[in-house]
DNA sequence: CTAATGTCCTC
DNA sequence: TCTGAGACATTAG
């Protein structure tokens, strides 16, 4: 019978010395259903000299066989490595785990010069090899195995034929279950041999929503309660917060305390575990951790569910509770405050539901594009996501996989960056490049596969990279080549398709989250090439798409030029030009004409204000609104005071062009300041520890606030931002530095450092221009007498 | 004063 | 765990 699946997740077992492909989905009627396939078997390459005998290789191979997992086929293939045909053997066995055992002993063989494909997860073959589509339908040939009590499924089949994709883009109902888990701590650091979980709040797509408590400070019943709940309402997907990290580490720590089994999954005894880059894994059902998407925000500095739900527009932080976890014990133990513990830990899981909705359709297309299923494709990095996709474009090109390899780091040249123009400049078009370097690459014909040694290296047969000299053949057109082509054309396809239907519909949001992930693989494919763990990594690749970048931008700057086209600014792939339109489209047509590339305007600022620095300016755009890039007012590390600050000057400056009113504003803050007036969070300075706090070399701010913290008994890890105040008294900053949150005394803030190092730094950087001095922004104005700050200082 | 270290952001 | 280019604060000497 032909059986229709949506496809959830592909996992296998070894059932009795045999491999089973198990494949977890939802049919055409919404019944959960399992599939398994008993045919496939694990395999991998070798790659032999050009010129040995592939039969005799072969069968040395074979005479490796172990009868625990014997090699049941070493056959010669024809395939590709790098564009050229090799000389290959697709040495098949039948338990997994011995691929890695034969590849290290068919390596040993003086005839195999390589060993391909062997470190590729069976589940993931077994996706790639059949071209499924997580989140994607598909129609297979099986027949019906009836239930099956060790899974939590209404059928099992058995693939005897064919699985097929299908061009469907419908969703199946599916469930969702968010959690979140409160644990009881008194000392910051929960210990689960210690602290128990005192509530799982759990909310389903449904509406049901659920909390299981635990009984004073035993939550065994918790645990159990928790546990049958998901069994019963049996969810597809299961949603947290920061859940691979914490709640399932906690949870499954917390159950082996108290002898419980978490038995969570679609499959009987099976626990989550974790698996590939960290995520946890739940036979049968998806666990998404959004936390992994919320990391993809760079405008939102602090990543806890409340701040990232407020932004997102999911949960006001105003109108919900929140209650900081050291606290936890008063409320647990208080029973006229526990009411509100429960209500914070409601927000939390209703927040998290939130993200869900907000997150989950693009998360979908993700995984539905790189063919990683949905709980891996979170949690693996930019890097993963496109080489997923990669590797099922090398099966289609017959090409094979390269390892992975150690290599050593070597820098290259990047893009050119023009010197601003300093000043404002009125009426300014922005110029963009549409997709420069993947377009380098596609022109070009750039990757490890057409690149050639400089000998025999001729213009009539291949593309010469400037200043790097690098040489790539013309044809036939390259892997990376072929498979940008695919991406750019795809996502035009996926763009016009989009237009046929309303913005509010699931097609158009399905399209346009479709495109988005289409586009974020080919932008990062250049960067990929550069990219160390890359399988394949082309530093000279690399090297040559910034060079024939830096050629053409110049070239653009030169012509404009030469048309009488001020060039104010350009970075990498765009210009700021004069807006005079017969100029513009002149340019644009040079472009298109004489480079072959597409460059648009992006957009038109009525006034642009830049310093002498790259990569900073701000611009009223024609529509009103102020952009703000690169200036301290964008910036993570900067106190929210001074953010501010400069960003209303910014906006008083570009909309009124008023000077003294920006300077009044400056000292008006600054005079707030002085009077204590400006809460202390507007006062923190936030930065990240990339490293061990003892691997420091230098003492900063945030190296120091982190170590005071780490006496207070918490606990800071790499990664984790630290958010400091620096409070008055002698010495160095980084010696006055103090977690905010263990310097409550607002008295204690050292005002001047906040006025020197933060407010008029970040005015000054703008108002400079405008003839404003340290002293303009510092003396109160001559009315009424009042004394200058200098005096109230104490200071010249 | 300069050099080095460290962080964040842009394209 | 996608690149190099870049700005700037702070420490160290």
């Amino acid at each position: 019978m032909l059986l229709d699946f949506y496809l959830l997740d592909v996992s296998y077992e070894v059932v009795s010395q045999e491999p089973h492909i198990i494949i977890w989905g939802v049919s055409r009627d919404g019944k959960r259903v399992l599939l398994r396939d008993k045919r496939f078997r694990p395999y991998f390459y070798a790659i032999l000299r050009e010129k040995a005998s592939a039969e005799a290789v072969a069968r040395k191979i074979i005479s490796l066989s172990e009868r625990s997992s014997p090699l049941i086929k070493v056959e010669p293939v024809e395939k590709k490595f790098y564009g050229k045909p090799v000389n290959a053997l697709k040495i098949t066995t039948v338990i997994p785990e011995y691929v890695r055992k034969y590849r290290e002993k068919v390596k040993e063989i003086p005839e195999v010069v390589e060993v391909v494909e062997a470190d590729i997860r069976f589940s993931l073959r077994y996706i790639l090899d059949h071209h499924l589509r997580p989140c994607g339908w598909h129609r297979a040939e099986v027949e019906a195995r009836g239930r099956n009590p060790s899974y939590k499924v209404e059928e099992e089949y058995e693939v005897k034929g064919e699985i097929n994709p299908l061009e469907d883009w419908s969703t199946p109902e599916l469930r969702i279950m968010a959690f979140d888990i409160e644990v009881y701590n008194e000392t910051g650091t929960p210990k689960p041999e210690r602290d128990p979980v005192i509530i799982i709040g759990v909310l389903t797509s449904n509406g049901v929503f659920k909390q299981f408590l635990a009984d004073g400070f035993n939550d065994k019943n918790a645990i159990i309660e928790f546990t049958r709940f998901v069994q019963t309402y049996d969810p597809d997907i299961i949603v947290g917060y920061n859940s691979n990290r914490f709640d399932w580490q906690y949870l499954l720590e917390r159950a082996s305390v108290l002898g419980l089994k978490l038995d969570v999954g679609r499959k009987k005894d099976s626990p989550p575990s974790t698996s590939t880059y960290g995520h946890v894994s739940i036979a049968g059902r998806l666990n998404v951790d959004l936390y992994d998407f919320a990391e993809e925000i760079p405008e939102v500095k602090i990543k806890s569910l409340d701040v990232v739900a407020d932004y997102l527009g999911v949960m006001k932080r105003e109108s919900r509770v929140l209650i900081d976890y050291v606290d936890f014990p008063k409320y647990w133990n208080d029973p006229s405050k526990r009411g509100l513990l429960l209500k914070y830990n409601e927000d939390d899981v209703r927040s998290t539901m939130g993200l869900a909705d907000k997150f989950l359709p693009f998360a979908m297309q993700l995984s539905y594009i790189t063919r990683l299923p949905l709980d891996q494709v979170g949690a693996a990095s930019v890097g993963y996501r496109l080489e997923w996709f990669l590797m099922h474009e090398a099966l289609l090109n017959n090409e094979l996989i390269p390892n992975r390899e150690e290599k050593e780091a070597e820098t290259y040249k990047g893009a050119v960056v023009l010197t601003p123009l300093k000043g404002i400049h009125e009426n300014i078009a922005v110029l963009d490049f549409t997709s420069m370097y993947p377009n380098i690459m596609i022109k070009y014909n750039v990757g490890p596969d057409t690149i050639e040694k400089p000998d025999g290296c001729s213009i009539a047969s291949h593309y010469i990279a400037p200043e790097v000299g690098h040489c790539f053949r013309r044809e036939p057109p390259g892997f990376f080549k072929n498979v940008l082509s695919m991406l750019l054309s795809l996502r035009k396809l996926l763009r016009s398709e989009m237009k046929k239907y309303p913005p509010t519909s699931m097609e158009y949001r399905l399209l346009d989250e479709r495109q988005k992930a289409v586009k974020i693989l080919a932008n990062a494919t250049y960067g990929y090439m550069g990219w160390l763990g890359a399988r394949w990594y082309c530093r000279e690749c690399a090297e040559a798409v910034t060079a024939w970048g830096r050629t053409i931008i110049t070239a653009v700057i030169n012509r404009a030029r030469e048309m009488g086209l001020k060039v104010i600014y350009g970075d990498t792939d765009s210009l700021f030009v004069e807006n005079d339109p017969v100029k513009v489209r002149s340019l644009v047509e040079y472009v298109e004409r004489e480079l072959g590339f597409e460059i648009k305007i992006d957009k038109v600022y009525e006034r642009v204000f830049f310093t002498e620095a790259k990569k900073r300016y701000a611009g009223l755009l024609t529509d009103g609104r102020i952009d703000i890039v690169g200036f301290e007012a964008v910036r993570g590390d900067w106190t929210e005071l001074a953010k501010e600050v400069q960003e209303n000057i910014t906006s008083i400056l570009l909309k009124e062009k008023n000077v003294d009113k920006a300077v009044e504003y400056v000292k008006t803050v600054i005079a707030n300041l002085m009077q204590n007036k400006i809460p202390v969070e507007k006062l923190i300075i936030w930065k990240t520890l990339t490293k061990k706090i003892e691997e420091y070399d230098v003492e900063s701010p945030h190296v120091s606030a982190a170590r005071k913290l780490e006496k207070k008994g918490l606990k800071i890890d790499v990664g984790d931002k630290v958010g400091f105040v620096i409070v008055k008294g002698a010495g160095k900053i980084s010696e006055r530095a103090e977690p905010f949150n263990l310097a409550k005394d607002p008295r204690l803030i050292d005002v001047n450092y906040y006025i020197e190092h933060q407010v008029v730094p970040a005015a000054l950087r703008i108002l400079e221009y405008f003839g404003i001095t340290e002293n303009d922004l510092r003396k109160i104005t001559s009315t009424a007498g009042r004394k200058s700050l200098f005096d109230y200082l104490g200071k010249h």
